[in-house]
Parts: structure tokens; sequence; C-alpha cells
RNA sequence: UGCCUCGUGGUGUAAUUGGCAACACAGCGGAUUCUGAUUCCGUCGUUCUAGGUUCAAGUCCUAGCGAGGCAGCCA
């Protein structure tokens, strides 16, 4: 990863690099920084993930430490190899190393175990009779303190019996748990004897039918960065109120006590980012699954066109703090126009074409071969030549019949000059009997830098040679919402209802002859349209689809709206 | 109306830990340009409120206000 800058050239710190700093100055986990990303396997991984990913990742590589790739699978009911497959594909893709520290929180099903028995043998930890229901009624609410299981005082020899039974499957799912023994009156919620483990007879995508009880998040979290040698355990602000839990398991086990960290998750503009909705557009089809160029996900990004380096860089730029906080939609955009805007060669498209005569050119003649360069900034990315025909195809959007003066495109009796060929001066409006425009006639002047009125031509605009042009689909996309807060839906309709019905208008595009040999994966600028990448899944030799991940800046389209 | 956390320009973050509130993005204006792109220059604008400590407060203290989180056998 190459977001991250060194340790010690880094002049503003954010709070966690000031308490690692803070750490290793007291000579705290003997200077060791050890960090890890611990997903559960139950969704794709999305942007708000990659915030912390680059996080974790970030901190061990800038001070020089270890980061882990941990799973966390402690649910069967919602896990799936499926998704521990893309979540490794997506961090490998992003830029993360892990050697050999690639970990399942069920590894540790078995010490973890033996550690719960430590607890009861302690005295810490009971087997409670009690039914959800029940145990929602006995453990309070937000402003009353709860009551005591009628089980909390049972004897260790009878804890220990009956937490056997349950790991032996003597009972059905739901009819027992074990639970912490803390404090039932403590303001702290998640301090009310808070459960364990709980009976699940369920198949485990990893240890199979080898268990019929699961331990609970907190029981394993905390433990497992302990096992891992984790040094700074850093999650999202939910789980601040979980600390003191972290806190007393390793406390109680005795055991190396990581620190925990919570920062702000990442919220953006005109996104969903938690995973059931991500899922529910998914299930319910209102994208083409996961790996939809307007999904928020690492695999719909990727599609989209995003680098992974535009990802980290933008990831670097929003910052981390406690703050709960929402960016701006255009910080991401504009993290890929600076990669591809240095990176991708230029090329020449029509999304939406328009036919143009250049009259004087006589017909089955070549007017001019243009060379081009493929970067205007860049001379090591080469030029290409363009055969210029009598007839061409420009942008609709590039001609306007009733244009306002400070239209610098096509306009009656005006001129532009097509982008690395010369002037074109238009003569003739053709229009069908509908009165829509149809073709234009032009007079073409191959001196780029000919004057038109005395005046110098002002406008530039994209052509393609309109026999030599390939046609292609290319898929424009927009906002997947059509709010700034999806989440807010008015009473009685759902996020849903913020869709955006256009986020994906499908057009087929007239591309200069070079882009019928585009291969996948590749990113292209088409000039004056945006970056477009081809797509990996729908592409064939020959025949390249191409996405489009961003349009370029336009303050022309600015200054009318 | 319990506990925890957080309040710095439009947005996101800084502030050498008590010493002239800065950076980026957005906005606006301009220059350059064979992409109305890129690049460059200029400009606008900020410490939630009220007290207190101090020569000095964004930073420390008190109160208030506002925002978020928490009552899964989810993570």
């Amino acid at each position: 990863m190459d977001s991250g800058t060194d340790a010690t050239d880094k002049s503003s710190r954010n709070f966690i690099e000031q308490i690692i700093d803070a750490d290793l100055a007291a000579g705290k986990n003997g200077g060791q920084v050890h960090t890890r990303f611990p997903p559960e396997p139950n969704g794709y991984l999305h942007i708000g993930h990659a915030k912390s990913i680059c996080l974790n990742f970030g901190i061990a590589k800038q001070y020089e430490g270890k980061f882990n790739l941990r799973f966390d699978d402690t649910n069967p009911a919602r896990e799936e190899q499926e998704y521990v497959d893309a979540i490794i594909d997506d961090m490998r893709w992003l830029g993360c190393e892990w050697d050999d520290r690639l970990f399942y929180a069920s590894d540790y099903f078995q010490q973890l175990h033996d550690w719960a028995v430590q607890l009861i043998e302690a005295g810490k930890a009971y087997v409670c009779d009690l039914d959800a229901e029940q145990m929602r009624e006995y453990r309070g609410t937000l402003t009353e303190p709860g009551k005591p299981s009628p089980n909390r005082e049972r004897t260790v020899a009878e804890n220990l019996e009956l937490f056997a039974k349950m790991k032996a499957g003597e009972f059905a799912d739901g009819e027992r748990t074990l639970r912490a023994k803390i404090d039932m009156a403590s303001p702290n919620i998640n301090l009310r004897d808070p459960v364990m483990y709980r009976i699940k007879k369920a198949h485990h995508q990893r240890t199979g039918d080898d268990w019929g009880i699961y331990p609970s998040y907190d029981f394993t979290h905390g433990q497992s960065d302990s096992l891992e040698g984790i040094t700074h355990s850093i999650c999202t602000l939910e789980f601040e109120n979980h600390r003191p839990l972290y806190d007393w398991f390793c406390d109680s086990l005795g055991i190396h006590h990581p620190q925990q960290i919570e920062f702000a998750r990442l919220n953006m503009t005109y996104l969903v980012m938690s995973k059931r909705k991500l899922l529910q557009l998914v299930t319910e089809k209102h994208v083409n699954g996961w790996d939809d160029p307007r999904m928020p996900t690492i695999r719909g990004l990727r599609r989209r066109g995003y680098t992974s380096h535009s990802i980290r860089s933008f990831c670097e730029r929003v910052g981390v703090t406690k703050v709960n906080s929402t960016i701006d939609m255009v910080w991401l955009e504009d993290a890929i126009r600076e990669d591809l805007n240095e990176n991708a060669p230029r090329r020449m498209g029509v999304l939406r074409p328009l036919k143009v005569v250049l009259t004087n050119v006589p017909e089955g003649e070549t007017a001019k071969v243009c060379e081009l360069p493929n970067h205007p900034q860049n001379e090591e990315f080469g030029t290409r030549k363009i055969e210029l025909g009598r007839e061409i195809y420009i942008e609709q959007d590039d001609f306007q019949e009733d244009a306002p003066k400070k239209f610098f495109r096509l306009k009656p009796d005006g001129a532009v000059r097509l982008r690395g060929a010369g002037i074109a001066v238009l003569d003739e409006i053709v229009k069908n009997e509908a009165g829509e425009v149809v073709e234009l006639h032009c007079a073409f002047n191959p001196d780029t830098t000919a004057k038109h009125n005395e005046k110098k031509v002002k406008g530039t605009i994209h052509w393609v040679n309109a026999e030599q042009a390939v046609e292609a689909e290319v898929r424009l996309y927009d906002h997947l919402f059509q709010t700034e807060n999806p989440n807010k839906a008015p009473e009685g309709s759902t996020f849903l209802d913020n869709l955006n019905p256009s986020s994906l208008e499908t057009v087929t595009a007239k591309l200069e002859p070079s882009l019928s040999h585009a291969e996948a994966g590749e990113k292209y600028q088409f000039e004056r349209l945006g970056y477009f990448h081809v797509d990996p899944i729908d592409s064939n030799p020959g025949q390249p689809v191409f996405n489009r991940t961003a349009t370029l800046r336009d303050s022309w389209a600015k200054s009318k709206s």
C-alpha cells in the first residue's frame, strides 16, 4: 500500500496514531504494533470497510508492525464460504498482505470453550434457563436496572455439568445459555450478565457439526485478539459500550489485553452502507448483483473502473476521528479522476451520434490522416493515427441551433475545431419531416489554426469517422439514490423509495477504430466525456462493453444549471 | 429521560498538547489550453452557547444546548 506516509515524516497524526505514539513511548507491547481486520463473512466488503482496512493495514505498515485477517465466524446461521472467498479477493486487490496470518475465530472454539469452563470454575459464569423473551424482561430497560436470573446462584458443579450438557447437545436450541456473572444493575446494559454461549445446532462452514454451541461476539472477539497478540484492536463507534466487557473478559481470564479503540464509520452522500440494505438491493433486484457498478461494494467499484490506488487515496483523505460525519460523494469521484487523469490513455468516442457531412471532401476519400497524442501531458503514451473521412459523427450536445453567445461548439454560421483534424464550418442543417436535426453539412479546412470570420475558433469537439466507427455498448451511471441521505425516508416509505430511476442508461456509442481491440479491465478517457472501463464480465474479444467510471468535470454544464 | 461518545468554514480534517486558527475539497473570480479536461493564480468563509481559571483558551473547569450509540441467544 503506497498511501501511508512514513511514521517519522508525517507532521499531523490522527487520534489513533497519537495513542500508538504514546504507547510506544511508554514502552508498551514491547514496542510492537499489531492490528487486524475482523470481517464477518456474511456479505461483501464495501467502501466503508475499505476505510477500516486501510486504517488497520496502514497503521501496521506505518509502524512496521503486523496485520492479520481474521474472519469473525461465530454465527453459522448467516455466514458462507462464498463471502470468505470474496473478502479475501477484495482485500488482496486493495493491496493488503497478511502473510500466513489468515485466521478464523472458529479456530479458537476449543480454547474459548476451555476459557468458559475456567470462568465457571471461578464463579464468574453460569448456565441460565431463561428463554429469549424472559431474558429480555429480566434485563431491565435503559433507565431501570435488571433483576437477577433465578439461576444466577447455581453452584460451580451444577454449572459445569449443565454447560457440558449444552455442549453434548442435550438441550434444544435456545433452551439454555451460558452467561457472564457481572452486574444486573449496571447502567451499561452490555454488562447485565451478557450471553457467552448459545445453543445453535447449525452446520458451520468450517467446523461442520463439531459444535452445537457457539460463542457470542463479546466472548470471542477480545480473546481472539489476545490469542493473536493484537496490540491495538480498532473498531467502529457502536462497540464503545462493549469495551468494558472486552476488558472484563481479558482481565478475568488473565490473558494478554489488547487495547480497543473506536473510530467513526464512513458515511457518504447518495449511498447506503448497511449490509442489510445492500443485501436487499441485491435480492430484490434493484441492482444487478453485488458487483453492480452502482454499488458501493469493492466489487462494484472495481467493476465501475475504480483503481485500488484511488480507493486508498480516498480513505487517506477522509481521515479518522470519533466524529460522525458524512463524506460528499464527489470526494470518491475526485480520487478516481485524479488517478485516471494521470494514467488513462485518451480516445475519442461519440455517445449520442449526430452525422456530419464534410461536403468538400470527395466521397470515398480520406480527408486527412490525423495523429493524436494518447495523453496531452505525457509523451510516453505515444500517438495514434486516425483517418478523417467525408462523413463523421459528432456529439448531439455539440450542436445547438439556438445557441447562447457563450456556446463555443457548432452553431449556425459557426465553426469548431475537430480535435486533431481541422476546422469545420457549418453550412446547412438537414432536418426530417418532424423538424428534427438529422444531419449537418460543413465545409472542412485541414488547417487547425484557421480563423472564422476573422476570429479564432474557440471550441474543440471530438468526432469519429463514420465509415470506420465501431459500435459498442456503453453504460452511463448516475447516483443509485436521488437523495443525499437515502436512509432518511418519510413516514410510510423506505430507502428504496429514494432509488434513482435513471441511475443506469445504456447507449450504443460510435467509437474510434482502435477501441475495437480494447481488452477487459482497460481504462480510457474518452475525451471531453469521462473515464471508461472495459467491463471484465460482459465484454468479448473484439466486442468491448464500456462502463463509465466518472465524467470529467464540466464547468460548462455547471454554469448552465 | 439511564449510561457512553462527539460538537472547529458549505464538507472533511489540522493546530508543535495553553501561544498569530491552518490544509484539502467544494464555491466564486481570473490565467493557460486543439479536451469548457488538466494545470496555475487569486478570493470567500470557522472554534455550539453561557460562565470560570489564565498575561493568554479551539485546547483546562462548570453548566446548558445539540448530535450519535446502546435494552439480539447479531457482529
